[in-house]
DNA sequence: TATGAATGAGCCTTCATTCAT
DNA sequence: GATGAATGAAGGCTCATTCAT
């Protein structure tokens, strides 16, 4: 009857706790995209857990340490962290910009990616403000080499060029694609943001020619 | 030996006039948008008043009450209320474009207005889609009539011409134009805004050649 | 134009100070014996005035002095107050009992003496330990006489045969003979009353002949 | 040098046994008993249990379900949960008559008891002629059954015996038997007890002779 | 005398958190 | 790791009362 625990090798089973963890996690992304810091209590997300409310703190230290974890997870890169792959600067501008910012209307449809647009949205303006700059700033070297390439508008600095793409997505996300939208909203966010990813495309790479 | 002047009873002498009603608003509106419904408190915004908190009761109901006075205040017509008058349908688009929607933001960036804006972002996502959606009503006839008399492409439906005007700027209110923005963001935000109208009013029209 | 304002002579006339008063007091014994001290407010009673609250301190020193004022007005002696005359001690028992009894609870019956009853009964019980106390003291004489006369069994002490008549009277009072009493609740009272007045007026009469 | 042992946070050690839950009752019973409904405050029973105030929360979900509890467990039949078993209808009237109330008074003697009953007063009138009533209806058989016998004067309705001996029962048990009588009070209502209830028994069985 | 506006005290309740189990 | 019971802090609101008018 000699068996050794044998030592665990490879990937341990998914250990209950890490398994808890993850739930409160997603519990608390949801309440709080749908209250608010203040307004979520650690009773509404143990409730949807599924656990007493001090069994929370087994997990995190504080309520405030939950809200961290999350914006840890949303951020600080929101790009990034939603799977949008930047484009290399090689692709052509013109083509690029509606594919690659279609690609990220479409991440930001998915119900996790619209929780934490309402969660951030809800922190207050600042959050905003930073998400933006930290996309913008990423943006950057990509537009910045398609103006070099001259396939974007040279009269246009590249700031400009590129809240002139952002901006109204910016503004579909929020306005559209946040938790509690319904189909319809994103449906019409995406008709909205595919017409404008045209319109805009043609209008930034188009000028070359005016000019 | 400061002798703190021990606050007194009853009814105030007639000096502090300025409604006290009024002046509850303003304090409630700094504190709901710096903080939203659920972390303000009433005691937060008598302080600010620099009265105790029953004195709110006895010209609201409710915080609920003050809360939503404000809003009727900042809405349901957005546009409207921020004192930026619509432009008559008969100035042609090109101009007007640019004109009006200058109008708008420096509306946008007093303080007032930065507030509110703040205000209805904490609210959750639902206070923006259908401020957004008010805007956007409000500007349909004066953009079916441009187009009418050609002088707007009339490739784009209205609806997305709209966007191309407003969806940035409202990315922009909200990344930018908040309660807690400094100047540079403000200038910012102007900059970027006059670049992309014109821009876009350019875009919008010109289209009247190319067709 | 020297006309002296004539000193006052006679009665005066009601002046409104007086009338607002005694409304006040209808008022307060209205909610109080409804609500019990605590559970009426200063509020109820001047909105059944028709006044604003700090109004009634013009009259009263407190709601503390409201409601002792009624029960000023109540009691000590709760039946003299209500009207009712002793019987003088000449009357025969067998024929005063029923007689001055029935008055009684014609008496209690009446709006006001019922608001007074539930007054009495919210305050506790050692109100109504008081005032039974001394309506039994004010008995007394009468009672001594009668037994002294032999019109009484002399076999019971008076201070029984008083708790047998007033007992369930009070009983009855107190179930009956409230502020909320319904039109069938005081007939019913009334009922028992008299059926109980007759009986125990034989009952402790006719012994004598028993005996 | 006194340390006091400030109070600790978490769950207390499970010495104090004897269900919380329980002893909140009992102090509310004894809180809301001497001050009514609306004179009690929470914090005065948390203290008399010693525990602070919002300890209550975790038993009962407001002040007034704890009340009601408290009026659950004194009625609907007052008489049964205090312990009183109703007469069998077989026993005769003349015995059965001073034996059961005797109990029943002696019952209503218990401070519980006394405290249940000032508890109905306070509540009001109401509760008292619903309680009154209750009890009554219960005797009703047993009476009627004596009735049937011949252990009854029958020129009586049975409502109105069933008063005769209730009511003074009732009238001495608020006037006296309540939560601040003193020892005095409680022999003193004893004796006016089995004085009445000697009388009536006589009365009310008596007459089969004279019928 | 009456009232609008304000106040200190205090009430019921909720919340995040802790402790013993 | 989880839970029931408890706690300090604080929150929204009501109340009796007061003061200037």
């Amino acid at each position: 009857m000699t068996e050794f625990p044998e030592p665990r090798r490879g990937r341990p089973p998914l250990s209950d706790r890490r398994e808890t963890r993850d739930r409160i996690l997603d519990a608390a992304l949801e309440v709080f995209s749908e209250r608010g810091f203040d307004g979520a209590t650690v009773r509404q997300i143990a409730a949807k857990v599924g656990v007493s409310d001090p069994a929370l703190y087994a997990h995190f230290k504080s309520k405030q340490e939950i809200f961290e974890t999350l914006l840890k997870q949303a951020g600080p890169d929101l790009l990034a962290s939603s799977g949008v792959d930047l484009p290399s600067e090689t692709t052509p501008a013109e083509i690029a910009i509606p594919k690659i910012f279609k690609s990220i209307v479409a991440t930001w449809s998915t119900p996790r990616a619209r929780a934490f647009a309402s969660l951030v949205l809800r922190m207050g303006p600042d959050g905003l403000g930073d998400t933006l700059q930290n996309v913008s700033q990423q943006l950057r070297p990509v537009f910045s080499a398609w103006q070099e390439r001259g396939e974007l508008r040279d009269d246009i600095p590249v700031e400009v060029a590129i809240w002139q793409v952002i901006g109204p997505l910016a503004g579909l996300r929020i306005a559209y694609l946040h938790s509690s939208a319904s189909k319809a909203d994103i449906a019409h966010a995406t008709m909205l943001a595919e017409a404008h990813l045209e319109l805009i495309a043609t209008t930034l790479s188009q000028s070359r020619n005016t000019k």
